[in-house]
DNA sequence: TAAAATTAAATTGTGCACAACTTAAATATA
DNA sequence: TATATTTAAGTTGTGCACAATTTAATTTTA
């Protein structure tokens, strides 16, 4: 067993499973408009309104350099409107226009059809989670369960 | 449990640890001017020369819009050449230069480092990896062990 | 064997991802 | 309370990632 070859590494599953699901939602998303990492700015949104940038930024683990560019996308596509904070005007406050409300009746289908074309039952869903934020808290990685 | 949060998702999980982990591998890699997917493609390399742009795109699961721009950066940091099959002028064959052989010993120590970074036992590790390899096959995520 | 279909790379364009830096506002401290 | 420090976004530049298209070589098939 060669530490060096691909087939070793602890890495190379992440980095190309990733990429699959990500490839998989790409055509459920598609329809709303909405590429995968916006999906995820969206999530946060839905969960929880009238947050800064900053907040957004820590629960994904993206910086401004990324979020700012891909916020003024979901501007322009009409879902989020940016305000500041009048009590500190340093920051950015992000908030869902009525058609970024309306379009989470849409996206409510999608985790069904995610389970769906990744073709796990509920059980290795579940599984598989478990084991990712078992991990997540391990690499301190925020925005998870710890 | 809203399907719709963010912490429900089995995708941010993955996307989430995976871009960690090459955060993890930046530094060590740094030093051997090469970012993490130009490394993907070293690994495949010190595994076996001579080989097709393409057999390295499935192996890692990239396309040419991906692997010509970093085959380039490869070849002007030296560490690899391109020539054309004789035998079939549409392809294009990988090899690895004096120096490109000669980085492979630097590199492994970088399993070694990485497994540190990440603060997993052997133990953990191995059953991270069975999982990973178990939903790769499931995803029918190509360049595994199925 | 000439035309059609397929294949391998390359090219073009969009959208992250992130390091490094800048700008402006708020806070801390001398 | 001026000055220094810190903080939140924004900007710039590099490097993937991938869809869609183009180009050129090879193979198929009419």
């Amino acid at each position: 067993m060669n530490p060096l070859h691909l087939s070793s590494q602890l890495c190379f599953p992440f980095y190309a499973i990733s990429k699959e699901i990500i490839k998989r939602y790409r055509p459920l998303l598609a329809p709303l408009n909405l590429t995968y990492p916006q999906y995820l700015v969206m999530l946060v949104l839905w969960e929880k309104d009238f947050v800064t940038l900053k907040s957004i930024g820590e629960r994904l683990q993206l910086d401004s350099g990324t979020l700012t560019p891909l916020v003024n996308k979901l501007i322009s596509t009409g879902y989020i409107e940016k305000t500041r904070n009048p009590e500190d005007e340093r920051q950015l406050v992000i908030k869902l226009t009525e058609s970024g409300q309306q379009l989470q009746q849409q996206a409510k289908e999608i985790p069904a059809k995610i389970t769906e074309v990744l073709g796990l039952d509920e059980e290795e869903y579940a599984r598989y989670k478990e084991m990712l934020d078992e991990l997540a808290c391990k690499l301190e990685v925020k925005g998870g369960k710890c």
